[in-house]
Order: C-alpha cells, then structure tokens, then sequence
DNA sequence: CGCCAGATTGAGTTCTATCAACAAGCGTGG
DNA sequence: CCACGCTTGTTGATAGAACTCAATCTGGCG
C-alpha cells in the first residue's frame, strides 16, 4: 500500500479494497449528525436532497468546517479506517449509504471523486492563504453560483457557517457581503439575506483577482 | 466517470484508467522544472533522492507552492489530463518516471496516494486558516521533523519558499523562526539557520494549539 | 410584550504586511 | 588582496487589515 512495499509488478487491485453495497435512501433533519470523529469509516454517501458540512473540531473547541457537499454529491471517502471528521445536515437531507463489503461495486469511480477532492482542496487552500476576507467571501459566491449553476441562489448555511469555512468572524463575512453589495457585485435578498443574486460575475471575479498585499507571495521570478 | 452516468450496477474499471510503464532514473539539477502548467499529464513520480515544490503562479505572478514531496515520496497524480501546477526541484534530485500506456501495472495503491493527498491537504488547509503566523511555522516544522523522523534536520527550501508555502512573507517567517527560538522550542544551526533542532516537542506543540483568535472560529457549541 | 437568534454596523486593538536597513557569506574582477 | 555586488536571513518602524467587543435592527415565538 505505501512505498515500504516497492516491488515492480505487484497489480495491487484498488478495487478490491472498496467494494459496497447500496443501502436504502434515508432521511435526516437539519443540524443531525451523521458520523462523528473516530467512527469506523465504512461508508460512502450520495446526497440526493439537501446538503451537509464537514468539519473538525479544535482543541479548544473551535469548528473548522473543511467543506460543504450538496445534492447530487457524494461525500464520506476517507483515508484512514476512522473518520477524521464530523459530518452534519444542513438542512433537511435525503441521503443513500452504501456500506463496505464485498457484494458489489459502488456506483462511481472513486478514484475520479479522491482527485477531484484533492483538486478542490488545493484550491480552497489556495484561496484561503491567496485572498482577502472579501476576496474568500466572493470566491465562495463564486463557487456556490457554479454548484447551483444559477446566477440567483439561495445559501443554504448561515453567516457562521461561512465564518468557519473561511477561516473568518462573523463580522467579517457580513462587512465582506455588505462590501460586494455597495460593489455592485451581488444583491442580497430575504429575511437573513441568504438569497443570492449575482449581478456582475466580472466584479466578483475582479474582487477574487485583486492581490491580498504585493509582498504576501512572492513576485514573478524566472 | 462522474454523477452523470449514475447507474446501479456500471462495473467502473478504475484501474484500466491509470496503468503506466516504468521509466530509468532521471537526474534533474536544483531549480530544474520538472513540468509545468497545462503540460499533459501523463507521467507519476517516485523521488529517489531529493526534493521538489508543487507550486501555481497567480494572474499577478505570485507564486503560491501547494506542496513539497521529498525522497520517498510520490508526486504528479493529476485530476485532469493536463497538469494544474508546475513542478520544480528543489535541490539535486533523482526520480523514476512512470509514463501512462498499458504496458504495466504502477507499483503503487494509486488509491491509496489519492486519499493521502486529501488528507494531507485538508490538514494544511486547517492550519492555513486556524493559525497565527507562528503557529503555521511550528506546524511546519513539526510536519519536517515527522518526515525525516529526526529532531535534527535541515530544511532544504530557503526561507520563501517555506513563506509561499504558509501564506506568510519571508519576514514574517524569519519573525517566527526568531520567536520559536526564543521561547526555546527549537534551534537553529549552519550558514542560513536551515538546520533545525527540535529542542522542545511539547513547546512546538503548545505554539501549534495556541488559538489565533478566540472568535476567528465558532465556539464550542452543541 | 419580552426574549431570542441571525445579521449588521461602529470603535478600538492586535497582528502581519510593508518598506527600509542591516549583517554575513560568497563569487567576481581589478 | 580587497572592493563590489549579490543572495539569504534578520530586525525595526509604520500602516493596514481583520479580530474583538459592543450596540443595533429585524423577525419569530412563547
């Protein structure tokens, strides 16, 4: 499995290693836990409606949410046998589970969703080092506006939840929404202005692309 | 491949996917690129001795390195069909190359690597965002010590890389390394203090765990 | 009506980027 | 040999961005 074991033809078989079985869908309420940290990590989902968060738990306490997952994702790959996460209903979420075991092959390549999970999170930890509070705040627009695929959207997580995703206060993402509001760049709407509009994608993409401070990173070289 | 062709019985051969042939040991010099944005990527790997940095350059031209993998170590599996960073050597280094075809099995549980690299990414994505700058030194620091499984070693990128890597400037790095040294965590050593003991693992700890900001992240709640 | 939760705004503080200067080592060339 | 430039790392002073604490506003609910 790892590089101890270096042998020129060993046809290790992946899929082997992660064979599952459909279960039936299931339904959970909004803020119920699905695993926690530590649980034996023996299942892959498929959100059909709804949507959950991932995060972690700091020692002190603070929540650090590493991601959202939405419908028509799948979410649960994990690397160790325990889950090195919480996962929690955002909303009201329907869900189908698919457990280890060797009856049958799951519905996806997995090996497909771990690149891509891989993908994603470099580039949330590019945006989370690269970008100012207002420049997070409108590259996760940005990135919620792509999932929906709908310039009008409504969040389906509160100003918290966006704090802890980002890595910022509360405070902070509301300065920042009001921000790209006087922009002109969105259009909040409803009671706690979790409707989204999009009203100038080249603003909100102008706000992501203004450096953080010059001397952050380093310039161009070679 | 994705959610698209959702079907209950598809038999995905995820292995067919990724066969690759060995290739002879390559030598690159320091600073050499091993390949670069857009490149296709059709190649993995395996670092018998050295270093390299995984980096993106920005539309301004900072330079942001996702990564180091050092010998041992894997590198260059790639989402898509063309790479989405580049890769540099760091210091002398010698890889084996595995081209795609369908000559051979890889001698490696690319299943596994995939995960790994989650993992390891949601790792850094949690201290890019949970720590003072301080903090992401320790972190790095202790994430250097574990790989050489020594308290003793020497880094081999300079000071900004190791800024590019935590989002800090080379100052602030330096500020850092000044402040761990203070408080006794560590010392330095060699021309360009890039030899690191480790005097204190519980200090270097206590760095890490220090909270940022009580209210950068939600409270324990629930 | 009082109370609460979610979101926002304001004022003050802290942390880090910025700009500048400095020190040490190394290579080059006169 | 030494002056010079260059690189790497460090330190100091200042400014700006985000956090912290506090107050306000809204709507929902008992």
């Amino acid at each position: 499995m790892s590089i101890a074991n270096f042998n020129p033809e060993p046809r290790i078989e992946t899929r082997s290693m992660y064979q599952f079985t459909a279960g039936r869908p299931e339904c959970r309420p909004a803020d119920e836990l699905i695993y926690r940290e530590d649980d034996p990590s023996s299942s892959l989902y498929y959100i059909e409606v709804g949507a959950v968060r991932i995060y972690r738990l700091l020692a002190d306490g603070r929540r650090y949410i590493l991601s959202f997952h939405c419908a028509g994702e799948w979410f649960g790959l994990e690397g160790g046998e325990r889950r090195a996460a919480f996962t929690e209903a955002i909303c009201d979420l329907h869900l189908i589970s698919y457990s280890l075991s060797n009856m049958r092959t799951v519905p996806i390549d997995l090996m497909d969703l771990a690149v891509k999970e891989v993908s994603a999170a470099r580039d949330r930890q590019l945006a989370m080092v690269c970008q100012s509070a207002i420049g997070r705040v409108a590259a996760f627009i940005i990135e919620m506006a792509a999932r929906t695929g709908a310039q009008n959207f409504e969040l389906f997580m509160s100003r918290r939840d966006i704090a802890d995703y980002l890595g910022l206060t509360t405070e902070s993402v509301a300065r920042s929404f009001t921000g790209l509001t006087a922009r002109r760049a969105i259009r909040m709407d409803g009671l706690t202005h979790r409707i989204i509009h999009v009203l100038s994608p080249e603003r909100l993409n102008a706000v992501t692309t203004a450096a953080r401070g010059s001397k952050t990173l380093t310039g161009r070289h070679s």
